[in-house]
DNA sequence: AAATATTTTCAAGAAATTTTGAAAGTTTAA
DNA sequence: TTAAACTTTCAAAATTTCTTGAAAATATTT
């Protein structure tokens, strides 16, 4: 295997597995190549790499930007943006489970706690029922919340520490 | 709010989130259903709840089934097959944890480790880079992989403890 | 200010996913 | 064994999501 032909192989894995995890194929490619490209790139490099549209590539390296694990680089003398991801992959684990906590946890979150059957009877035995498993849920979320939380605060303020280094 | 307005908010509220999951919205409803209900439910209460046809219930119902968080149940006397959610909310965080590590992280090692750049040369600072990104991905995979791995297996040895206990 | 380069938007088309419903397949009861 | 009850399948239709490409917007240079 040549490193193109693995670099091909792993873009176009990254872009199956994308789906299983709720990310569309195209931005999973988008990110695969950034990441194993050794130098950033326009948008016309990847539209070529890519063999996509401008306007898909910009959708793509804009919402990897807001996920916060591929940023805008400028250079002195060039007009064109180019783009790079980042390139440690615990910091984006890391950031990946911040967007993810704030993304889906934190609207579960919201939307238990907009239920309320306070006017119902309590005596009601299947009231009482759903009241202990809005409970649960929300304790459950809450706890999960929390424990992200606490990874995310320690990993920022470790940031030098033995933990990360396990991943180099 | 009485019981069924909650009921239908919270229905309604874990759809949508479901796709911000990677889950269909129907199948995230169908749950959602299953676990607020306080009996089991047949493929024609599942319809008429809402909505929809029974082919989209038979398929929804299978693979909530596969995910392990809903099962069949078959009542005496009965011909139709009744279904219900697992309610304990740990239960269900475990084995959603369970089936998204078999599903997304293991085709994520084994796509990796398909990866050989051994043809390629070694002196190639490209070649480097590229082998040690891969290297830290399947680092990163294969810790992540290893940390629920054993917060599974200390979650099951406690489920084992305590059903041994039973005919103490 | 005008010309040029580059990025962003967005309506329409393409592709992928989900849903339907009726037919085929199974199981159970008589 | 047959008929009725029920479940599963699957091709076609509906819906949703993604992609394109050209026009509009923005930024830079002359």
């Amino acid at each position: 295997m040549t490193l193109d032909e693995a670099k091909q192989h792993l873009i176009q894995a990254w872009g199956t597995l994308g789906s299983s995890w709720g990310v569309s194929r195209t931005m999973a490619q988008v990110h695969a190549l950034l990441l194993v490209s050794p130098v950033s790139m326009t948008t016309e490099d990847i539209m070529e790499a890519l063999q996509i549209s401008r306007g898909n590539v910009n959708m793509n390296v804009r919402d990897l930007m807001d996920w916060g694990i591929v940023r805008k680089v400028l250079k002195p003398g060039e007009r064109k943006e180019f783009f790079e991801a980042e390139k440690d992959v615990w910091k984006i684990g890391m950031q990946i489970a911040k967007e993810r906590k704030k993304r889906e946890l934190e609207p579960i979150l919201r939307a238990l706690d907009q239920i309320s059957i306070i006017e119902a009877d309590i005596t009601d035995p299947d009231v009482k029922q759903f009241a202990e498993t809005i409970e649960s849920l929300k304790k459950f979320a809450s706890n999960t919340d929390k424990t992200l939380e606490s990874i995310i605060k320690a990993d920022e303020s470790l940031f030098w520490g033995s933990f990360f280094k396990l991943f180099k």
